[in-house]
DNA sequence: GAAATAGTGTCTTTGAGACAATATATG
DNA sequence: CATATATTGTCTCAAAGACACTATTTC
């Protein structure tokens, strides 16, 4: 809800004055993840200003006098990544706002979690080169800014079980895939190896999940893979397994 | 992430001053949800100030300047319902933050969902008795203030995803329940019967979901009932299946 | 005893997982 | 041909769902 009480929660008087209520600042920070097998990666830019000055972080932003949430978020991603939004997937995490969390002054971050394919260029259409993907299993010891590290956990926990039950997982992967490239989208982030045969068969069952292009496209070693593109369904019915 | 850029994420200067950014009044709102078979309920308050006086909204009120995000909501849980934090699940919903929803200035609205066991009182613990509870499939139908309207949507739809593969259900119910007790819990969230036979099964299937207490109790009509408490799990395995 | 609710047994179907077998490429 | 990857086939086991059946109460 919004201002459904103009006072703060700490006392019962009914005002309507501006100065009834704390100042914050809210940012749209974002967790931007891609699979780089046998890595997954994440977004990171590195701090110029104090707090935190040379210390990695997630991109993100105040959020703008008459922006909307979400178009914040977008703005940042078309930022630094220079990936379409319509290519990529954007939902929001989860909002931290622990007093402490910024020594200057109250802030409230909004996360986001994007998933993008695997961007060929290390960091592609960012005019500021402070960007760079970093392993996300390196991101315990870099000591993240703020309480950075802890949202990227909840990011990556969010992306593993997303694609349990959602048909997010051809996000990470080019327009046209095969079978191999998604399977090892899941066994990248899940950290462990998938049948090749049940996998396929699963895929395959789950309803509009993916759809085939007819195509087949050459291997380094091996049989030819057949194409997919993704279908129009959004959930896995059913579901696939870790 | 905090403020990892001291400017609105419109422009690329690094400043560092409070006034580059904008403010923003940053609310906690609660979806306090409770099972009343054959009805789902929610708790809302009736507004006394504009903007829309009169109208019912969810109970919520400004974060304090020295307040967590959570303790925010555990104030205005226990002031609403009286009921004590450890005893209802509180988890953070989502964040609301189109500029346009509330017509006084830009408030961020940070919203939890809370799951209680039905209280027997009315509206228990309240001074002010501007609350009631009320049937979720009225609230449609009530035009909320703010967004309320889809904020309670949101909260549902968590609240029918969490108790498929969460233990949360017997948060809404007493300490010691029975096997029908807890099935109507199930079955009022998602709206059609379970087969009595096979839920039982699944549910003490399901590791350390709930435990025996030895005793029965009789039933209005028909056999005694066995009662249990719920376990130390936290995760259904394997979950339940609308 | 009739009706209602609790709880058990059993059968069928479906999906998960292991793994053998086949297909088609490269070196 | 050896090897690697893709793809199909088959078998086993476990869980889901339908439903018959038993147990124990109230009226």
């Amino acid at each position: 809800m919004a201002a459904n009480r103009t006072t703060p929660i700490s006392n019962g008087v009914e005002g309507y004055d501006p100065s009834d209520f704390p100042p914050f600042a809210v940012t749209s920070d974002l967790v931007i993840l891609t699979v780089r097998p046998p890595q997954v990666q994440v977004l990171l830019v590195q701090r110029e200003q104090p707090p935190y000055a040379g210390q990695w972080a997630l991109p993100g932003g105040f959020v703008g006098a008459d922006q909307s949430l979400a178009e914040a978020a977008q703005f940042k991603l078309a930022d630094k990544t220079g990936i379409a939004v319509d290519a990529a997937h954007l939902e929001q995490l989860a909002s931290f706002g622990d007093p402490a969390r910024d020594p200057r002054m109250r802030v409230i971050s909004v996360a986001w979690l994007a998933l993008v394919a695997d961007p060929q260029d290390p960091v592609a259409g960012t005019e500021s080169s402070d960007a760079a993907w970093m392993d996300v299993a390196k991101v315990g010891s870099l000591d993240l800014a703020f309480d950075h590290g802890s949202i990227v956990e909840a990011g990556l926990d969010r992306a593993r079980n997303r694609i349990e039950y959602t048909t997010l997982a051809p996000t990470f992967c080019a327009d046209e895939f095969t079978m191999g490239e998604l399977r090892t989208v899941y066994e990248t982030l899940w950290g462990h190896p998938l049948d090749p045969a049940n996998f396929n068969r699963k895929v395959l069952a789950s309803t509009d999940f993916v759809e085939p292009t007819g195509d087949v496209v050459a291997q380094a070693k091996g049989r030819p893979a057949k194409t997919y593109r993704r279908g129009p369904a959004s959930r896995l019915t059913p579901p696939l397994q870790r």
